[in-house]
Formats: structure tokens, sequence, C-alpha cells
DNA sequence: CGCTTTTGACCTGCGC
DNA sequence: GCGCAGGTCAAAAGCG
């Protein structure tokens, strides 16, 4: 997987692109229902859908995977507002975008991302994002399939620890637990669990992106046809099984790939921190946060709106999107990672 | 001193 | 079965 032969499909200001340089394909379409759930802004969505000719799927933007209906934080503008996709957020307090086409082209169709026009995101500067799965991955069958079958495994684990358990034969099950995390052969069909992933591309001169959790890097590997190594990273968080990895686009070495995987078991210390802030300072008004991203979505196609013009363009590609249904969720988080989180909650069956 | 990063080895899963 | 590529581990080194 390396994003060779995946399809992302841009979201300029509203209007996707069917070809792109920086292609992004799902590795699964676990992330469709996952955002299917999310979809209280149904309409922004469609509306989205509808610019798309060659979309097959129906699209969210950025904004609604990162707020959905749902993110407290409400808004795109709140979510980049707040001190995680804050530029500063983002490593080198550049949010670049990863809209190729405004950047090249060089239309004042200024990307857009929340921030109220008051973040100092720099105005090319985008975040571009693909949702569902590991940029370039394609093996969703696969992946399905082995999903299946693990869950079968694991029951089977499970049965099989409870009887050695009844054998006394807790050390076995030590030793046993001992060389699963070596890497030593595991049981039989046995496999991996692998949490849906969420994938986001973004224009930045650092690797790896500030988003408000702590992390720990625990692997770095070359990456086939590519120059640039990925980076893998694990929430530092106690029994946080999120994961992340970060690879250089080689296609365009200005663009960070970033790949999320799992959903956090806790708060972020930054959202801890805004909230915390949102304490001692006046809350926003409820009407004018929700109201937002509505507002943004509506805009996007048209004339650029002066809070556009100062922030970054940000997408998401939702193949294998569908029915946006289900209750919004609240999600008492801030970002990205946050995010995640709230989208992944329900998204394993 | 504790935490993080680096890095080589090893494991897994898939295609041929 | 073999080779390849992705992913993970864990010891050693680095850093504050």
């Amino acid at each position: 997987m390396s994003g060779e032969d995946g399809e992302l499909y841009h979201h300029d200001h509203g209007f996707f692109q069917d070809r792109d340089e920086f292609a992004f394909q799902d590795e699964r379409d676990d992330l469709s229902s996952l955002f299917a759930q999310n979809q209280g802004g149904g309409g922004a969505a469609n509306s989205l859908q509808g610019l798309d000719p060659h979309a097959v799927s129906p699209f969210l933007s950025f904004d609604d995977f990162l707020g959905g209906s749902a993110v407290r934080h409400g808004t795109l503008a709140s979510a980049f507002d707040a001190p995680y996709l804050h530029p500063d957020v983002f490593g080198n307090g550049e949010i670049t975008l990863v809209d190729s086409t405004a950047v090249k082209s060089g239309n004042d169709l200024a990307p857009l991302t929340g921030c109220g026009g008051t973040s100092p995101v720099s105005p090319n500067s985008s975040v571009s994002s693909s949702s569902t799965e590991a940029a370039g991955e394609d093996d969703s069958g696969r992946r399905k399939k082995d999903q299946l079958k693990q869950e079968v495994d694991e029951e089977e684990e499970e049965e099989e620890i409870k009887q050695l358990k009844r054998q006394g034969k807790a050390g076995e099950e030590d030793e046993r637990h001992k060389a699963k995390k070596q890497n030593k052969p595991r049981k039989k069909g046995e496999k991996r669990q692998r949490e849906p992933r969420f994938a986001f591309m973004t224009k930045s001169e650092v690797d790896h992106l500030e988003d408000g959790y702590r992390w720990r890097k625990y692997g770095q590997k070359a990456v086939k046809n590519s120059p640039f190594p990925r980076s893998y990273y694990r929430c530092t968080s106690l029994k946080c099984p999120v994961k992340k990895r970060v690879e250089r686009s080689y296609q365009d070495p200005t663009v960070v790939i970033t790949t999320y995987e799992g959903k956090h078991t806790h708060q972020s210390p930054a959202t801890a921190r805004a909230s915390a802030q949102q304490l001692l300072a006046p809350p926003p008004p409820a009407a004018a946060s929700t109201s937002f991203r509505n507002h943004l979505l509506m805009q996007q196609p048209r004339a650029p709106s002066a809070i556009q013009r100062h922030n970054a363009n940000v997408s998401v590609n939702l193949p294998g999107f569908q029915s946006p249904l289900q209750q919004p969720q609240v999600a008492d988080y801030g970002l990205l990672q946050d995010i995640v989180p709230s989208f992944t909650q329900h998204s394993q069956p």
C-alpha cells in the first residue's frame, strides 16, 4: 500500500477532483459505516456529493467528519480554532493545504478551515483529508475477510484462555501471551485486529504533526516506491490502543499523510486544557457555533467568504459511505484525534 | 533517571 | 515454499 492506486477526491471549495496526485484509497470500507453514523450534516454531505460527477459514493466534508453533528466544538471553525488543529498544533505552525489545485492555480479560492478567520493559519495553508483508510491501501476485501476470521479466532482464543484457567495453566497462558507480544508464533489463524483507520493529508514541513495527544514512536520502515520512510506511533496513554502512521507522499514531498487507527480511550491533554480554558472564558454563542459548519458548506461552492479566504481547505473522502443516518453522536472531544474515536465508536460490528 | 527515539531483527500475510 | 512488504518488538542510544 502506498497510495499509488487509490482514489482521493479532493474537495476544492466544494468541488471534488477525481484525479489526484495524492491518491488515497480505502483499505477497507469500515469507515463508511463509521461516518454514516455521524452524518448530522446530511444536507451538506449530499450537496458535496452532488458536486462530484465522478463520485460513486457520497462524501462528507472534512468538516462533517470533524464534527458531523457531533463534535461538541461543533464546527470546523472551532475544531481548527481549538488548540489542537491550530497551526501550532500541527507542528510548524503551518497547516498547509492539500488542495493542490488551489495552490497551483493560485486562485483565490482560499482554503477553508475554520478558525473563524482569527487563527493565524497561513492563507496558503490547508488540510485535506481522506477519511477512511490508510492512504492508498487497497486490500479492502482481504481485510474484511481477515476481520471476520479474526472475530472467530478471538472467540476461540478467549475460550481457550478460560479453559487454561480452569485447568490451572495460567503459566502457559502467560507464556503464550508473552510469545504473542514478541511477535512470536501466535495461534494458527489468529490475526491482528485492525481498527478502523482514518487518513488525511497535510501539507507540512514537519512529519509528525501535533494533534493534542502524546505519541511514542515505535517503528520506522522504508516504504516501497517511496524515498520517504513511514513512521509508526502509538498513543502514550496507558492502555490506549490508538496508533498512527506518518509518511510523506512520494508524489508530493510537501504532503504528509497521517493515518490514525483506533480510538482513544481517554481525553486528549489538549482537550483537557481547552476545557479548562473554556471554564474561564465565556462560551461562544451556541447557534453561531453549530451553524458555522453549514455556513461554510453552503458557501464553499460559491464565492469564498472572508473566513474561507483565511483558512485551509479541508475535505474528506468517504468511499463506500452509505446512507446518512443514525443518531448524531456527541463527541465530547475536540479534534481530529478526538474525532476519530467518535467515528469509530460503532464502526465495528 | 525516566521517557523517547532509533534501528535491526523478527513476524505476518499475501502473491507468485 | 519462497520472497516481498508491511508492521511490531525491544535493546540501545539519546535527550531533557
